[in-house]
DNA sequence: CAGAATTGGTTAGTATGCTAACCAATTGAT
DNA sequence: ATCAATTGGTTAGCATACTAACCAATTCTG
């Protein structure tokens, strides 16, 4: 009851709390967040993505993705192709089903955060991004890496240098991903 | 980010990093954050604990604390023991083994907690503490209650009349008592 | 008190996340 | 050019969460 509730729980109920309400919205649009995020990454994109540039867009590893494509393939979602210049990658596009409603479901996210910010105000929402993206650097940090606070290393930031001699954008190996295969 | 990122993604990558982060310092110990949580709040509580609190100070729901239990009884972090009161009950009691880390642990969470918030001001932090808090609690109401401003209730899918389409008869009771459960 | 409703707990099935281990293709170093 | 390392993707197995459906015990109601 009256225990006071620490930070990390906090964080953790306030997320929950969102997701599920998010997942209560879009179910009746056959849609779960992880699904949403990844129509929505899928959307933005210029081009299409790797399954990799996915899985470091949405910050999770890659059998996830593996997984979530899997099941928005089979819903007629997505669509994966081979790469005819790597022949390692995937390509993923946005089925017709999802172009025609991802303004609807982007719309109704949107809704959902504008109601739950409602009377929050402007100054205390930035305070509270600010310190979440503080800690969310601290926590993504690796431990050893305390000594080397020479290198700042960016998160998933894409940096775009670009151009490959095959047309689509160059994976960009995001920083993370790959941190557990070879440290740790 | 190129593309700015959401309250909402923020949070949840956040609370994801933040958890990851204390597996892997609990890890050593053989427990998770979901473990460490339970057996805290297990160690915190005057007398034992029925399943269904467990769930509630959690804030999750009943079939993912029997799985979690199971998995702490299995471990030997906890026993479960028939209430003698209530045939229905099972009193879930720290193990010895429990007791003896149940300091280190909390220690190591603390540890962290102290970490990630090092550089945040008591300020910062207790307006970041807030806007968590409402938003949380704007998640957690039922969108009926406030959507529908006339009547207080009616959910969807109460009786309307008798008959079911569907010859089965249902036991409407089970279904219907059991999802108002979920909402509070 | 008898029947209805509620409550504590379980099981089954699914979604979403992880790590570890692996294959195949590409890149890089020598 | 070749062999080692890296990278994209997959599979297997686990952890943690959910809902739906159910049983058994208790409580509430008429």
């Amino acid at each position: 009851m009256s225990y006071d509730e620490t930070f990390g729980q906090l964080i953790h109920g306030t997320a929950r709390a969102w997701r599920q309400k998010l997942d209560e919205r879009l179910k009746p649009m056959g849609l779960s967040q992880a699904k949403w995020r990844t129509l929505m990454h899928l959307s933005i994109a210029p081009d299409a993505l790797t399954q990799a540039e996915i899985a470091a867009r949405l910050g999770v590893e890659e059998p996830t993705v593996v997984a979530l494509l899997h099941r928005l393939e089979q819903e007629a979602w997505i669509t994966r192709t081979n790469s005819t210049h790597d022949r390692r990658c995937k390509m993923v596009l946005l089925g017709r089903r999802a172009q025609r409603v991802i303004v609807q479901i982007n719309a109704t996210a949107d809704k959902l955060r504008h109601e739950l910010l409602a009377d929050i105000t402007k100054s205390d929402l930035k305070t509270c991004m600010k310190v979440l993206a503080r800690v969310r650097q601290r926590a993504e940090e690796s431990d050893s890496d305390q000594a080397t606070m020479g290198q700042p290393f960016s998160r998933v930031f894409v940096r775009r240098n670009g151009q490959t001699k095959q047309g689509h954008s160059i994976p960009r190996k995001s920083a993370n991903s790959r941190r557990s295969r070879g440290l740790k």
